[in-house]
DNA sequence: CTACCGCAGCAATACGTTTTGCACGCGGGC
DNA sequence: GCCCGCGTGCAAAACGTATTGCTGCGGTAG
């Protein structure tokens, strides 16, 4: 019943892969007539139609997506290459990413590089023949480390990109923006002085969210005090000490906003300390909305960076490219922040 | 001096991707030897190895990935199934797969399914013939959806499973030992009525681990009263309730160990809210290390899971299923808890 | 001097699909 | 009654690589 066929053996062995042959032969058509059944590219008589599909059925058979690549010269998949998928904006922009590409029958290969330029390299060349487009995400791309990507004539997305020029499609947030709607939310609470706790660098998204919140000083007609700008490093206890050093000004500020969540909890700790509560004494703002935000006491009034939308977008300007046929003008894709009203501020 | 050859066209046009059979041509040798300069599987004269290894330079030759993993029935990607990247769990694990399979040239492209069970099914199906492995988290996988996996001969590591019986590869925690050494570290401290809020399910890791107090209770000559372990959803909400219960029982008890960090969290929220201060009046762990663990105030006292460990073991499990002719014996890897002392407890 | 052996390289085949040029037969319109 | 067109299916080529049987050549040992 099981093998009508004459072989009499028993012994299972090791079956092996069914292919389109197979089934072509037990349904005794040609594999053209399978495949056209599969793709619908042509017309099919109802008969044979159904004893194809019978036999797929009875015989499992599932196409080899690789030969269909190869021959189509489509993978089907996307590249996300980020520092550190571990890192909450990295997970969430994969998330994104899935998201955008899945509907479309696409899958997401990820790599990790640790921010190293050499291992990101590497990965990259050896995914350039794997995959039908590349989604990049922080170290310092170079113009030349993206050469081989562009070269390969594959849609490539740069996200919150500093670096390279134009030229390039750019998924990123609205850092000038955000840090401007944070200052004129205090401001719209009263706060008049209003200090800035952010990254240790001078360019990037950091630099772009000070400028935001100077910009937006001025524009309610107030002075931007270079005393109440001071740097950190992005740890609890860089905010704390960063607090503590605003909290001795002769003049203390009424509100701090912070570059992270992470030093916005180093701040309130600080805060605390020298008996001043948040937020009746002193209001705090942190940015990018982590897990803690909503569990510490108070809980953090923060910016949230819409990370999965950042992978959600990147992931439609891929596939977008990828229908394209003629090259088309770089976009630049601008993912504004969104103010999450909580108790610290 | 860029074109030394007669043609005299500027016009670029579109560069058709090089291959193995241009690199061929233009070193004037054929193409089994260019291949063979490249896998060195058969010797070649330093000559000729010099001159196609030029031309492979000046024509920046990468071999096509797709035909390659055809032809070696080898795709050098490994698939990670999990219910969701963006937890902090299932990205850890992904970190930990791409540590242990990079060293082997593997990739990893991951899915999230968001635990239900169609999406999973599908994307199962898909990925079948695209990779040499799959390791599967979460989800109720029951034994049925992994049929065409195990069917397809392919490797497969199971995460945490609860459900699939023998014959399967996994990596899981330490659960029983994880609730067994929490309990003794409370014990060590001087605690004698010890609480447990757990998670409301009677199976799984959450119940493995109330096991493991309770055998260590039972283990120190102490009774487990069944009115201290109780029962909350695992969030910062549920753990205050929970804990409000606990501190209202006429006995109170000294320390409650708590099903996940958030529990802890909403758990040590609750104790301030009585008037209590955590640890002095009541002790409190959490389970997990998640971010905010280190952030709060106190920090807490919890059982990091190694997720990436988990990850990297189930890496290695894969790629030594890959490596091996025979099948060989199912494996079982279970992996410690790890005790990490802070304030709370 | 001859036979044998090893080195270098070539041509052909396989991997599993999809696509396309062709052939065959049948029915309808002129 | 003939020709055209359409519906249906087949054989062969293509995607880009790795492998393998074979050939010719030169050197060495017997």
């Amino acid at each position: 019943m099981r093998a009508p066929q004459g072989e009499a053996v028993t012994v299972v062995a090791v079956r092996r892969r069914v292919g389109i042959t197979d089934v072509a032969a037990k349904a005794g058509v040609s594999v053209t007539t399978v495949s056209h059944v599969l793709s619908s590219r042509r017309p099919v008589s109802q008969a044979t139609r159904n004893r194809v599909l019978k036999v797929i059925e009875e015989l499992d058979y599932r196409p080899n997506e690789l030969a269909r690549s190869m021959r189509a010269q489509r993978t089907f998949t996307i590249a996300l290459i980020v520092p550190d998928i571990t890192d909450p904006f990295g997970a969430s922009v994969a998330r994104g990413l899935q998201d955008a590409v899945r509907p479309a029958s696409y899958h997401c290969l990820v790599a990790s590089t640790d921010a190293e330029r050499d291992v990101e390299r590497d990965i990259l060349h050896r995914l350039l023949t794997r995959v039908d487009g590349v989604v990049l995400s922080g170290s310092g791309n170079t113009p030349e480390e993206l050469e081989p990507v562009i070269d390969a004539r594959l849609p490539l997305v740069l996200l919150g990109a500093d670096t390279p020029g134009p030229g390039f499609d750019v998924v990123t947030g609205a850092d000038h923006d955000s840090g401007a709607l944070a200052t004129k939310h205090l401001l719209e609470r009263g706060h008049r002085r209003i200090a800035v706790i952010t990254a240790p660098t001078d360019f990037g998204a950091p630099a772009r969210r000070v400028e935001g919140y100077r910009d937006a000083l001025t524009e309610a007609g107030l002075p931007a005090d270079p005393a109440l700008v001071v740097s950190a490093p992005v740890t609890r206890d860089g905010g704390a000490y960063a607090m503590a050093a605003l909290m001795d000004l002769p003049d203390r500020p009424e509100a701090v906003i912070c570059g992270d969540d992470v030093v916005a909890i180093g701040a309130v700790g600080a805060a605390a300390g020298r008996g001043l509560s948040v937020p009746a004494d002193v209001a705090v703002m942190g940015f990018g909305d982590h897990e803690a935000a909503a569990l510490v006491t108070p809980k953090l009034t923060t910016m949230a960076l819409p990370s999965r939308e950042h992978g959600r977008a990147a992931g439609e300007l891929i596939l977008e490219r990828i229908r394209e046929t003629e090259p088309g003008e770089p976009r630049r894709i601008v993912i504004p922040a969104v103010l999450v009203q909580r108790d610290s501020a």
